[in-house]
DNA sequence: CTTTCTGCAAACTGTTTGCATTGAG
DNA sequence: CTCAATGCAAACAGTTTGCAGAAAG
């Protein structure tokens, strides 16, 4: 038995796999694995390719068969930036968040502003608006790209 | 020549086009006057079947590339739900806004609060993140839906 | 007349599905 | 043993592109 958010994740996954009838393979043990290594916001096909560089090959179909059952499980995020392919994020955890999509490097950051949860949250009950969940990104250039591409004057 | 909104499309775009050392052609302005008519956010297989049925016949191609030079001219909007396609929308000269889509009809609904984006802004700066642009998007059931669905106690 | 526009079909990208084989419980 | 998991290739949806004939400037 593993430890920390690598144990929570096993765990977690396998109860909502048993709920569902389903079964915990060994491919997705190690997939689940890796895929606590690597962090941050990636899609099926950079998943797939990281994978093979680690000398596991995983087909697309399993690949986003799995994602979709983890997403269901509530174990990882799916976000659409807008960009024709989705991204996948293991939640760890956390509470829910935005995102700044920086469009030099593709690199995704987190923001958390309560503040504004709540004044959308009031927008959408004056308009008599049932709102389940929200998508808020923010698009430009992260402070590395900035400094790197000596952005500072645009 | 014609009035109201009407008019200034026509004109802005007809100067983005010579400017670009593009051609306004008939079917472009025919387009264009259907497309002030069905206001609100469509898809461009939306379009292209609204226009079929006023017996208008316009190729995927020539629809998508008028839609990519309508946006180019900021004449229209264009917005990702995630939802596999995209949305255009005449901005009739409004202000930016954020969106509330009704994952029942489908419909969309646009809000405006200042005071979230000067929170977001803020939030980017804290982070040195030199923000361009942004989407901020609620889904949920609109006042309608819920009425007609009696979604009150959901 | 030169260059862009248009429609068609083919190409493309991310994602999903059908099917035969493999493997978990 | 039974039902789900897997890989492959084919299917799919939205969008883009190459090309030949039509039309704008």
């Amino acid at each position: 038995m593993k430890n920390g958010e690598h144990g929570d994740l096993m765990e977690n996954f396998r109860d909502f796999l048993r709920s569902s009838g389903l079964k915990l393979t060994s491919q997705r043990m190690t997939i689940l694995d890796k895929l606590i290594a690597m962090k941050g916001h990636r899609s099926a096909d950079e998943i797939i390719d990281i994978l093979k560089g680690e000398g596991l090959n995983v087909s697309k179909a399993t690949m986003y068969r799995l994602l979709s059952l983890l997403k269901q499980s509530g174990c990882f995020n799916e976000h659409d930036f807008g960009l024709g392919r989705k991204y996948y994020e293991f939640t760890r955890g956390k509470k829910h968040h935005d995102h700044l999509y920086c469009v030099k490097c593709g690199g995704v950051r987190e923001f958390r502003t309560p503040a504004i949860e709540k004044l959308q949250d009031q927008a959408a009950r004056k308009l008599k608006f049932k709102a389940i969940y929200h998508s808020h990104n923010i698009f430009g250039y992260c402070a590395k790209c900035v400094r790197r591409h000596h952005l500072n004057r645009m």
